[in-house]
RNA sequence: GGGCGGUUAGCUCAGCCGGUUAGAGCGCCUGCCUUACAAGCAGGAGGUUGGGGGUUCGAGUCCCUCACCGCCCA
């Protein structure tokens, strides 16, 4: 890497470059070098296999991939394991559209077929999102890639089964379970998103049975949204209590359209406010219903089939899709008189999560998980701290699901999946659950054996994988070295989904698993992770959600060709304020773009400056090599740097690395980015690389010496400012980094070097924040003196002179205030002229010798707001200070900054009236008058 | 219905255990192609911290309440 480089930072070819370097090189393999060192692992939150890269991944791998970075570079191990879900729905929806197209089906391929095409997908399309991830260039280790369908995983989903079936945690049950026509298969409850939608309610009459009634008592009107159900019912129920039905306790009543006779029962469950109080009871089609039906001895009848078609059982309505029998049904209603009313109602629609079709309850054979037990387990690892939430709010969030929770159903009707591992004898059906292929039942020793076709849902082997990721329940050298997982950063998303099966899962196994040496785990070591950090949501620059309907989807990889990668993960990182919703937008991302270009072209300045102190014949390859990767540029003996501004940037650099490294344990990301901005920009661009200029004068020989350190502090501090910005800015820092080194670096990477700390001293030490008081004096004249240049409109090209009073610049400064402050010359004088060329700061007060007043009006609204403000706060202040309640208790630094700073104002304060009054008289006068005066001290 | 979060500059957001003058980026205004950078430099304007009440020597920060917005669960 040469250190010529062009004028604006281009990253493209850069990026792909080192990407492919980092990728090539096995840069982030963790050798098991150190064997008996604890080694920092983070699972990536496995992205589908059918996906592509969205932002709200790009967030999770950029602060993932930051917070890795940061602890390699600190020297501790850290594997970071990346994978992909096979997805079991979203999968095969792919397959089967893939199928369509050519004109296939999937029943007519048969499993097996299907199964092998799955896998062809997968091998062609699986890896896309893993390459963009490539691309990106995040620091995972790419030797350890996993897929969920991996054989060592799916022999631990099929152990993990069987464990919980023989421990009587697994069964098989005839169950109300949410059905999705469209996927035709069962979900589970996290899986149906709820939606409150206008709709009706109907009121239905159903006549008594075999006697005719009359008036109010003939009948009983009952409410319901879903008609279309009616036909499967096997009763009405009202409340013990309601007396509006009291009579009808025991009668019978004649079903409408199909003429079945349904007993009249009482149920407390039923509630009297809602519809008319009478409740049609449907066993089979609703999960209440059903759990009314088994108090009562009902039996269930299913009127729709797996594809929401009625069936069979619908009578006259078979065939019909269910929408078009409920309209048929209203309508026959209507036609024999039994439609009572109909009312507007909003209620809450249960929606397909994948595929958006509203959900049928359903009753079928299912397997359920019984996970009380479990949550247990997952509660006590949370109260006790052994898992920590950031934000800690997710921890309540999450006790609230956990003690909530209802048994998961886990069986799947699709083909692509962990196949559940039972079978059922075809002579009295016994189910045999076993870890290989049975050879006959279990129960009655029958050999005609049928394979259970249901898969596991998919939540289910990824929330093993913290267990199976490392060899459980084989390979115990991985999980002792690994297990529990350090972290954990995922979006609250899939905080229920994900996070907390993971958990119960990761307790329940880990906590009978011995280690490789014979000792077993308790529930602190039985974790599947430390420390889990929630993101935020990644909305549009309106804060919408971004949604493929609203079309307002922003593609991270068409955003990092156009800004590059640096410079949207720095957007992502500096707005990742944790818990809440980050609004990316692009004004932000060309800012950081704008932020990598600055850095870039200061790396331009430093390798312009070593060209030209090799052209004076510096040894210059010899000073960059003592350099290499210091944090303390100033403890080199030879090449002592004792000017001002050279002990002012190694201080706020020490400062920024100090306070880097606090955010970054905190997961505050936002700030950590914000400091190195404001560090690398503010302190480094605008003030030390302005002063240093001067000092750089190579060729004349009494200052070589000087130039010589300066250089060397110039370049220490700006390859320590690479490092810490480095995890936030891969791609730029490594290459500017390179070229810093002209392609012989100390390391293979910058990624390898280690971080920046507070230095030796432990962060700025005394004689450090001296040398920051007196910058921050100095700072300020120069702002001083640049604003009243701008106040009396001196021309730019003009250096006009200074005169200063109550300061003296330290030695060795002068130079710089003159030319940072543009000014020909500062004089030191007792008292200063008074006038409009005037300004004044506790420290000192400065003025500038012009032929031209300032605009008199501007000067006055100016100060006149100064005052104001000054005042107040005089006011404030010594109301404080002549109050004992504040003097007793406030904290005494408080009390002295407070004193300080009223004495600041005292002095500031009657300067800065008198100044207000003299331009008030002065503006009495028609004229301008020359404001070089000296007629007039100042006060 | 239950739970959680939010409301701070024109916009997007910080503001830690309550403590001295509420910050940043972008945008805006003014002037500059000052040899690293116009993706830049310099100077500036911009705030009754959603309303009301309380605790406190002291409240953007803690408590109560109202209004509005959002998320999760049923």
């Amino acid at each position: 890497m040469p250190r010529n480089l062009p004028k604006s930072y281009d990253p493209t070819g850069i990026e792909d470059r080192w990407a492919a370097y980092w990728v090539e090189e096995s840069l982030f393999s963790s050798r098991p070098a150190r064997m008996d060192e604890p080694v920092f692992t983070v699972i990536l939150p496995p992205p589908n296999v059918t996906g592509r890269l969205h932002m709200g991944h790009m967030l999770n791998q950029t602060e993932i991939d930051i917070l890795v970075r940061w602890r390699r570079m600190r020297g501790e191990q850290v594997l970071w394991v990346p994978g992909t879900d096979h997805a079991g729905i979203a999968t095969q929806m792919m397959v089967e559209r893939q199928l369509a197209a050519e004109g296939k089906e999937r029943s007519r391929m048969g499993r097996e077929a299907f199964v092998e095409r799955v896998w062809d997908w997968k091998r062609h399309y699986g890896g896309a999102i893993l390459e963009q991830m490539k691309r990106l260039g995040v620091s995972v280790d790419w030797s350890r890639e996993y897929f969920t369908m991996d054989a060592g995983l799916s022999m631990a989903v099929r152990e993990a089964f069987v464990r919980l079936y023989e421990q009587g945690l697994i069964y098989r049950a005839q169950y109300v379970v949410n059905w999705c026509p469209r996927c035709q298969t069962a979900i589970s409850d996290l899986e149906v998103a709820h939606e409150e939608q206008e709709g009706k309610l109907w009121e239905i009459r159903y006549p008594l049975a075999g006697e005719t009634g009359a008036g109010e008592t003939s009948y009983v009107t009952v409410a319901t949204t879903r008609p279309e159900t009616l036909l499967g019912d096997v009763a009405v129920a009202v409340h013990p209590e309601d007396e509006r039905y009291r009579w009808a306790h025991g009668r019978r009543l004649r079903l409408p359209l199909l003429d079945r006779e349904i007993p009249v029962i009482v149920d407390p469950w039923v509630s009297p406010e809602f519809g008319t109080g009478a409740v049609k009871v449907t066993p089979a089609h609703d999960a209440n219903d059903f759990a009314i039906g088994r108090r009562h001895g009902l039996e269930a009848i299913a009127v729709m089939d797996e594809t929401g078609h009625m069936n069979a059982a619908a009578g006259p309505y078979a065939g019909l899709e269910r929408y078009q029998a409920r309209k048929r049904i209203l309508a026959d209603l209507e036609e024999n008189g039994l439609l009572a009313g109909v009312r507007e109602h909003a209620n809450s629609v249960g929606k397909c999560d994948r595929c958006k079709t509203v959900v049928e309850p359903r009753l079928s054979m299912q397997w359920f998980l019984k996970v009380a037990p479990l949550a247990e387990k997952a509660i006590a690892a949370v109260e006790q701290g052994f898992i920590r939430f950031t934000p800690d709010q997710y921890a309540r969030t999450y006790f609230e699901w956990m003690r909530n929770i209802h048994d998961w159903c886990i069986s799947r009707q699709l083909w692509w999946g962990h196949r559940i591992p039972a079978w059922r004898c075809s002579r009295a059906g016994h189910i045999t659950v076993a870890r290989e292929t049975p050879a006959a039942c279990a129960s009655c020793g029958d050999e005609r054996l049928i394979e259970e076709t249901d898969v596991l849902d998919t939540w289910f082997s990824s929330g093993l994988l913290p267990c199976s990721l490392f060899g459980w329940p084989n390979r115990k050298v991985d999980s002792d070295r690994c297990y529990p997982t350090q972290l954990l950063v995922t979006g609250s998303d899939i905080l229920f989904f994900w996070v907390a099966r993971m958990v119960m899962l990761g307790c329940h196994f880990m906590l009978d698993e011995t280690r490789g040496d014979g000792s077993r785990r308790d529930l602190q070591d039985a974790v599947p992770f430390r420390e889990v950090y929630i993101h935020a949501l990644v909305r549009d620059a309106e804060r919408q959600k971004m949604s493929k309907t609203k079309g307002n989807v922003v593609d991270p990889i068409e955003t990092v060709r156009r800004f590059g990668t640096d410079a949207v993960r720095f957007t992502l990182a500096a707005m990742a304020s944790p818990g809440t919703d980050i609004a990316f937008s692009e004004e932000r991302t060309a800012g950081y773009r704008a932020f990598a270009n600055k850095i870039w072209n200061a790396a331009r300045f430093l390798f312009l400056q070593i060209e030209r102190a090799a052209e004076a014949g510096i040894d210059v390859e010899e000073l960059l090599r003592d350099a290499a990767l210091h944090d303390e540029p100033l403890h080199d003996e030879r090449l002592k740097d004792e000017s001002l501004e050279a002990r002012w940037i190694a201080a706020r650099l020490h400062r920024a690395a100090e306070e880097v490294n606090q955010a970054l344990g905190e997961y505050r990301f936002h700030e950590a980015a914000s400091l190195i901005y404001q560090f690398f920009w503010g302190d480094f661009c605008d003030w030390y690389l302005e002063i240093v200029k001067l000092r750089l004068d190579f060729a004349e020989p009494s200052c070589r010496g000087a130039a010589r350190a300066a250089l060397s502090t110039l370049h220490r501090v700006f390859e320590a400012a690479l490092r810490l910005l480095s995890p936030f800015m891969p791609f730029l820092t490594e290459e500017v980094w390179h070229a810093l080194y002209d392609g012989a670096p100390p390391r293979r990477s910058i990624a390898l070097a280690p971080y920046p700390s507070a230095g030796c001293s432990g962060g700025a030490a005394q004689s450090d924040q001296a040398v920051e008081i007196q910058m921050a004096i100095l700072q300020e004249l120069i702002a001083a003196l640049r604003a009243l240049r701008k106040d009396l409109g001196v021309e730019e090209k003009r250096l006009p002179a200074a005169q200063l009073s109550r300061y003296a610049i330290p030695s060795g400064c002068l130079g710089f205030v003159l030319r940072l402050g543009r000014i020909s010359e500062i004089v030191s004088v007792d008292r200063l002229a008074a006038g409009s060329n005037v300004r004044s700061a506790f420290h000192f007060d400065v003025a500038i010798v012009y032929d031209r007043a300032a605009d008199a009006a501007a000067e006055r609204d100016r100060l006149e707001k100064e005052l104001a403000r000054m005042e107040k706060e005089a006011a404030n202040a010594g109301r404080q200070l002549a109050n004992q309640g504040f003097l007793a208790k406030a904290p005494s630094h408080v009390v002295e900054g407070l004193r300080r700073r009223a004495g600041e104002l005292d002095l500031l304060i009657p300067k800065t009236r008198a100044a207000f009054d003299r331009l008030n008289g002065g503006n009495r006068q028609s004229s301008p008058r020359r404001a070089d005066g000296l007629e007039k001290p100042a006060d």
